[in-house]
DNA sequence: TAAAAATACTCCATAGGTATTTTAT
DNA sequence: ATAAAATACCTATGGAGTATTTTTA
């Protein structure tokens, strides 16, 4: 995975854009953006920068899009489309997420016992953060890899496992 | 197209997270960033709160990802090769671009001798933004949608075309 | 005790706002 | 003359750095 794949470039210079590119007067797409007109300006003077490259011919009897415009116009729909749903994503990760459980048990159960009660709840849960404390002693790690367990641990650390 | 789908959560996020998600040590993760370790903690608690999920597990021993943090690495790794993808297609659309070139000619060669002219050039001329200035008087908009071209203008005016 | 993450603070870059100027018809 | 974008300037937010504290094995 590369690291610094954007030295510029973010998501709001593209949702700036498309308003932009859709609207094709800074005034109309600042307004629907929610912000004044002089930040657009900028936003997009930057973009083309960045890009090296003019996205819009302006006038003062219209703004057009240049070539290259059409060409990022399609290409960042599809990249907020995409950031958009990633966003879902992650709200459906978190959906039901209610709070936190804590159980006390002894170790073994954690191989035998817990997967089998909640085992069946497996539905309703989705994300499952396991803590594991034996006793309030502070002991030493402990290897659990049975029973669905990535690993496990005694001493008051914790593990995480999707049931 | 919405507007406002992302009220937070940038490509930097999504960099740094990937970052970690594959260190999983923010020091070494930082260092791979090239910033500090308290920035990337920041910005790690940041997009934590802007997705309301956790999505490491810390303790001194390890940094392990969370259900939703293995959720997100695997959409984050997507949305970043396809955000490198967009700069590719963009650093393609101004590539061959040298500068300007002001080209003088009566109106009437814009529908036959201009294109014929340069049409044998197309491969060489990515992206041809043309700027028609009839005379130095100032006219009237001219119709002018033949020959390939979207509009034609008089008056100081513009129009872009890719030949 | 030591290694690692979090916190506190400071600084600077940048995004946004208002007011004004420039531009082109 | 006017409508619209660019520019100037100021402010505030936030990202990054250094130093320090907290945590836990």
């Amino acid at each position: 995975m590369p690291d610094a794949v954007l030295p510029d470039m973010n998501l709001r210079h593209l949702r700036y854009f498309v308003a932009l590119a859709e609207e094709l007067h800074f005034g109309r797409a600042a307004a629907r953006l929610g912000i004044s007109q002089p930040p657009l300006s900028e936003q997009i003077a930057a973009l083309e920068a960045a890009l090296g490259t003019r996205l819009f011919q302006r006038t003062r009897r219209e703004v057009a899009l240049t070539s290259s415009g059409r060409t990022l116009y399609e290409e960042a729909v599809k990249l907020l489309l995409h950031a958009g749903r990633v966003r879902e994503v992650m709200a459906g990760a978190r959906a039901g997420y209610a709070g936190q459980l804590y159980l006390g048990c002894v170790p073994s159960s954690l191989l035998g016992a817990l997967p089998a009660i909640l085992g069946p709840h497996r539905g309703r849960i989705g994300n499952l953060e396991v803590r594991v404390t034996e006793g309030h002693t502070g002991g030493s790690w402990r290897r659990c890899a049975t029973a669905g367990w990535t690993r496990a641990s005694s001493g008051s650390t914790s593990r995480t496992r999707r049931w």
